[in-house]
DNA sequence: GCGATCAGCT
DNA sequence: CACAGCTGATCGC
């Protein structure tokens, strides 16, 4: 869970992911992703009364960030302060200081970050140097290496912090099998019960949160079964989520939820209340996406694990593992790095005992030693066709996974 | 009645 | 098992 205060040391007039306290009187802020960990303070009456008095005061994320705000009323009152920035545009953007009319220009880039939808990292250039936040993600080893907007030219840009998803942020998290990999085995397991008999379903035990939605619509397009989840109206904007998800019972997947929803399946019972169909009971079998991690020998596992006559884990993470997260800062090498997560196993000295050597400051035996910074390996070429009227654009995921 | 915080529990 | 929350109790306004 974010630990991050809100502001970076290069740029303290904006602020990202936090909104109470110091942050309440920033002249811009960034939501990087919707999850309430990185929302702190976003619907407090005191940031509430601020917007009321001014014009000026805007809340800046992605596209679908924005639609997925705005679709809970609890934060409808920010409707016209929210400006959504296309993914991997750069965006000039003034900083005004509302009392004394101090002004300082800085541009933001969003990046495509692969935790949930709409989420991204943010890259922030200005006066005071380059400085990437990366909120929450996951990247597969060699992603940063083609993102062109962390390069100018052929080189990586000179960046002289980056605030650092270090949620697994520990050697014993060295490997977690990729996205790719996860969803193979669960497509399979999904795919041996549901083709038994109709009355063979599944349930999808995912908690309350964004991220799960590429693994829906996968096993959607996959199996031609949509997901019964309990509410859609989110993603009423989104056709290539809402396509895959639905809200009658009557299907073989199911991702609904019940405040008791383990003992409901205990009792053959699925969250929404479905247990016979036709007078013919069902066959349920539950999947529980939770992370599974391996040390640096392992070399092949399963990804699926039996925990029980019909209960299952998925491997499926939605941050990168600890070699994804040493290949992304050894190839970024800024000068500077913050942990925006104290990991579950250690304290904040043990993981800047990692981080550091991977930054370009850091000198082996003290002596100076010139590494080069790291070049653009490959643009990566997306499909920018529109994705029809009234979508709020192509970036629900990151483009390697759309459906 | 609302929010903030914490224990307990997925 | 570790992802991000929910619910309910308690306290202060």
């Amino acid at each position: 869970m974010s630990r991050f205060g809100g502001r970076v040391r290069e740029y303290p007039s904006v602020s990202i992911d936090r909104f109470d306290r110091d942050n309440l009187r920033a002249r811009a802020y960034f939501l990087s992703h919707c999850h309430k960990d990185h929302m702190k303070g976003l619907r407090a009456p005191a940031l509430k009364r601020r917007l009321e008095g001014s014009l000026k005061v805007k809340l800046y994320c992605s596209p679908v960030t924005k639609e997925l705000l705005l679709t809970s009323w609890k934060y409808k009152f920010w409707e016209n302060h929210i400006v959504a920035l296309e993914v991997e545009t750069p965006t000039q953007i003034s900083l005004e200081d509302e009392t004394s009319g101090e002004k300082e220009d800085i541009e933001v880039t969003l990046l495509p970050a692969g935790h949930c939808p709409g989420s991204v990292m943010f890259l922030f250039e200005g006066a005071n140097g380059t400085v990437l936040y990366t909120g929450d993600f996951r990247l597969a080893k060699g992603e940063a290496a083609r993102m062109e907007l962390l390069h100018s030219g052929t080189r990586v840009k000179d960046i002289q912090s980056v605030y650092l998803d270090t949620t697994f942020c520990d050697p014993k998290f060295y490997h977690i099998p990729s996205r790719e990999e996860c969803l193979s085995g669960i497509l399979e397991l999904v795919r041996s019960w549901t083709s038994l008999t109709r009355y063979h379903v599944v349930w999808l035990n995912c908690k309350a949160a964004y991220g799960y939605e590429y693994l829906f619509v996968n096993l959607s397009e996959e199996l031609g079964i949509k997901v019964h989840v309990n509410k859609l109206d989110m993603f009423r904007n989104m056709p290539e989520i809402l396509y895959h998800v639905t809200t009658d019972r009557h299907t073989q997947i199911h991702a609904c939820r019940h405040p008791r929803d383990d003992d409901c399946f205990r009792g053959n019972r699925l969250p929404c209340g479905m247990t016979c169909q036709n007078g013919n009971p069902l066959h349920i079998i539950s999947i529980k996406p939770s992370t599974m991690w391996f040390g640096e020998r392992i070399k092949k596992t399963n990804v699926i694990v039996r925990t029980g006559e019909s209960t299952y884990r998925a491997c499926f993470s939605f941050h990168s593992s600890y070699s994804e997260l040493k290949d992304f800062l050894s190839y970024i090498r800024p000068v500077n790095v913050y942990p925006n997560v104290l990991p579950v196993g250690g304290g904040e000295d043990k993981v800047m005992e990692i981080l550091k050597p991977l930054c370009r400051s850091y000198r082996r035996n003290m002596e100076p030693r010139y590494k080069p910074l790291g070049t653009l390996k490959r643009v990566h070429k997306r499909d920018l066709s529109d994705t029809g009227k009234g979508s709020v654009g192509a970036s629900v995921f990151s483009p390697k996974f759309s459906p």
